[in-house]
DNA sequence: TAGTGGTCTAGACCACAAG
DNA sequence: TTGTGGTCTAGACCACTAC
């Protein structure tokens, strides 16, 4: 099924409360193919990001109303609502009741993500490298156990490595988890990051609390990242839980301030 | 309209992948008032909401299926849907296809919201203040002019301001915003944080993207914030967008390590 | 096999914004 | 007044899970 969506353009002009203001109609091609497993919904959502991303549908456009749209691909308004509100949650459209449904101005990227340290240095083309320091089963102290939920002095599984990238010392990466959560190879450890391993380990991450502060390091940590004594580290302490809420992950982390900073997207909750 | 709600209590016990138990069952009063102009997903999710702050639905515990719930209270499914998704999205519930629904496991508090630093100190009982620095209009430098989407030298409003707790420093923040986006008296600065001002000036905040790192203090930043000189600072810098896309806010805060540290929660998008 | 959530329909009425 | 999104209904069929 396809349709011709008219998109109303919208020239934005310096002012304190910008009005929409319609100049233009840009053809976009949309279609949904009923006998395609994906759900009609998202396919609809599917094409309408890309259509965002790809700048088809400009800053400040406006999508045509829901029940046309919905006339013109031959679904339910309920399903196209819902196609729309999963792209109003990334943050990419807004709606306005009275006014119509905009693309959103701005350069809004992806919400925040469970970083994974690994990951982040793959995807800037560091060619990370991690060597494992430890890997071990200790008794859980008091803070480990009251961080995971386990009985203090119950065995749980310490890993630390140092995260390395171009050969230079990152990061110093100490965590603890629940013994019997997934097995768990010091080789793995050193090709991969823990969350990877952790998914396919077919542990579903939910959520994770996490505590971002800074100090000076102290002369094992100055040694052991290549600073010099007293340099500022950047620390993450995080938990993080799976989809039954069991925590699955207790992280010390120290990262060279010099080398490294987070950054994310966030949304206002409404 | 008044059901009462049979709801299914687990008990978790040590598993790799815990399966759920029923153990006995609780009734939870819920019911929703047709006359209120309240939605009725939304009451719904409310009192869903509250009996799980509260403890009356359990970690673990499964809610009836959707029909039934639906019938109980006189509602169709969908809107009883509409009212769990709500809590699915804030991570307080997890559904399972061909299970049900249950009660996230563990202590999940509130998603990252867009934290302002006054009402952080203000909900920790720490009696926030502020001394405004400088307050000044300045043609943009580069840097400040790219951030917030306006022409290189145009006039943008700067503001310097110290943030105290029980007379002690805190921070410094540098922030830069459009000119005439919205009145802002010393005063006013003053007395609360610029949030607060912003959206009382019908400002709607949507997004903001932020870098956190950390770097040794200069020595004018030692002097200004109390620390000494090369004291670890966690540095932040964050674009506020609203709801139309416009760069709203441009700011570069220090804060003393010491005293200070980022803590939030994070939801794996799924 | 039975029960659950996942998806979808074809309507309806209301609240809000704009002209 | 008109058009928009916001909410709601009463069904339906399917996919997945557990027994």
């Amino acid at each position: 099924m396809t349709a011709q969506l008219p998109v109303n353009q919208h020239r934005s002009y310096a002012r304190a409360v910008p009005k929409p203001e319609v100049d233009q109609t840009v053809p976009l091609q949309l279609s949904v193919d009923r006998n395609s497993p994906v759900p009609l919904y998202f396919q609809l959502s599917q094409q309408l990001e890309a259509a965002i991303e790809h700048g088809v549908l400009t800053p400040g456009s406006l999508l045509g109303n829901e029940i046309e749209l919905a006339g013109r691909l031959g679904l339910s308004r309920p399903t196209v609502r819902q196609a729309i509100q999963s792209l109003v949650d990334k943050g990419l459209l807004v709606r306005r009741r009275g006014v119509g449904t905009q693309v959103v101005h701005s350069q809004v990227k992806r919400p925040l993500e469970l970083s994974s340290l690994y990951d982040d240095l793959e995807a800037a083309g560091q060619r990370p490298a991690t060597q494992v320091l430890a890997h071990t089963h200790v008794p859980a102290t008091a803070e480990v156990a009251a961080r995971l939920g386990v009985g203090e002095g119950s065995e749980v599984r310490c890993v630390e490595r140092l995260r390395l990238a171009h050969g230079e010392p990152m990061a110093y990466l100490c965590n603890f988890l629940p013994t019997g959560l997934l097995e768990l190879e010091t080789g793995q450890l050193e090709a991969t990051g823990l969350y990877r391993l952790m998914r396919a380990a077919g542990i579903t991450l939910h959520s994770a609390r996490q505590t971002v502060g800074a100090r000076a390091a102290t002369p094992a940590e100055a040694e052991r990242l290549g600073e010099p004594a007293g340099a500022p580290l950047l620390t993450m302490q995080r938990i993080t839980y799976d989809d039954t809420g069991r925590a699955v992950e207790y992280g010390t982390h120290t990262y060279r301030a010099s080398r490294y900073s987070f950054e994310f997207q966030l949304l206002v909750r409404s």
